[in-house]
DNA sequence: GCAAAAGTGTTGTCCTTACACCCATGC
DNA sequence: GCATGGGTGTAAGGACAACACTTTTGC
């Protein structure tokens, strides 16, 4: 029976009762996760805000968050509060980091770990418009209710060197999607413009692109070839990377 | 004095009675700092561990740790631990990853933030033997108290990644090392071989070394030249890279 | 046939790698 | 004088950047 709860709780030694009277003497804290949801729209990185639902902050956009339950990993707070506004699960989902400033939110002392997310646009219905729930390009936000603006500002270039040391991009694109798009999604998200013949280039020469057989339809041009991501391969080269440069 | 109290909290917006009756309902959850202190000695990067002071964990290894106080910021309290732990400030000290598994604590329900923290061997004069402060090669360490050992496993990965991007090398050694010396750290750290040509020519190429016009003494063969690291111009000259890799 | 984007190669430059010999010091 | 690591250059190969024309589709 220790055994087992062992295994239910994940650690290899179970409760112990001068633990807990320690832990007990600690102080505690509110903590929250707010959850930077972006995803890839008209040629634009979105990322999915809602009004803040304090007065203080009326009219003001907010990260999505919640605050963690008594007995919940963050983790698992993080991918409900994703499921709870974009009904979505099995979504790309990484933590951050965590933001601990006294004085970041006005009820107090709130601890909060930031999770980015990213989704792909198409397959997502937005469940509710409560609270005027829209996406907003990144980078037409100005203010934002708490400090929600650096937490974004914060996440933002955690993507932008994420999405170059992993296949992150492909997240924010359907399955099959052409080389054009996932041009797109680097522009954007490095704000830059990219030599195509170099892009393809280098995604060719990675071959970790599947090609799907099938081409772009009802497009007002020549139509592309569509592809999907090689994640199989793509797990077993994971290559152990030297190289010094700064 | 409204507008002191807002820059003596951080926020721009200051406390607000119904924000904090929405605090004071959510749960709240005891938060400790651990600090993983990397240092570098005899060609092997090290960690300062203790003995664990619980009997649950009695002669296993632990992390450096504290609770966090009811009104301190996270990189405070894990500047309280590390001067508290070593009598150093102004130390390189980096939050790594917050780890809140249920059960990750035999004393109940802990979420725990971590930070790296790389000093200098040679400068920190260790302040007391208590519970057995030591240091230990970090790839010979086996099992931890906690979850640690996940959670020294998951630094020290971090710092492989960061010390190729980041000058964090230089943290471990004196102001004025030699290029020998830059070089053991990064093959003790990435674990592997450096060519020694290869190397010196690529920090060379960096312009970011200052002939310190001061060379080894008491060494056992021809002494080598001191450098310190050009940090000013470092800040200065920190780029924008883009480059596709993975 | 025109607009709009797809598809495709070559060249020069730079960075990385591999590799061997003489030099200065302590003992 | 011998052991130990310091200091240095070159050549080959690979990666990256710059660059223009033809093709396919919708209208």
């Amino acid at each position: 029976m220790l055994e087992y709860n062992k295994s239910i709780i994940g650690v290899t030694d179970g409760f112990n009762k001068d633990a807990a009277i320690l832990v007990n003497s600690y102080p505690k804290v509110p903590l929250t996760v707010d959850c930077v949801i972006f995803a890839f729209e008209d040629n634009a990185l979105k990322v999915l805000l809602i009004k803040s639902d304090l007065d203080q902050y009326k009219d003001q956009l907010s990260l999505l968050g919640d605050m963690v339950h008594s007995n919940e990993d963050l983790d698992v707070a993080a991918n409900r509060v994703l499921m709870a506004r974009t009904g979505m699960q099995n979504v790309y989902l990484e933590q951050v980091h965590t933001f601990s400033k006294i004085g970041r939110h006005p009820g107090g002392r709130v601890v909060t770990t930031v999770y980015a997310s990213l989704l792909n646009f198409k397959h997502h219905e937005m469940k509710i418009h409560e609270n005027e729930l829209k996406w907003h390009a990144v980078n037409q936000i100005d203010t934002m209710a708490f400090d929600h603006k650096a937490i974004l500002d914060y996440a933002y270039k955690w993507l932008q060197k994420r999405i170059q040391e992993h296949p992150l991009a492909l997240s924010l694109l359907p399955e099959k999607f052409s080389l054009r798009q996932l041009q797109n999604v680097y522009e954007a998200i490095l704000n830059t413009k990219l030599d195509r013949r170099n892009f393809r280039k280098k995604f060719a020469s990675m071959g970790l692109l599947l090609d799907s057989n099938e081409m772009e339809i009802n497009v007002t041009h020549r139509p592309g070839k569509l592809y999907t991501f090689d994640y199989a391969k793509y797990e077993l080269s994971k290559r152990n990377w030297v190289g010094i440069d700064f």
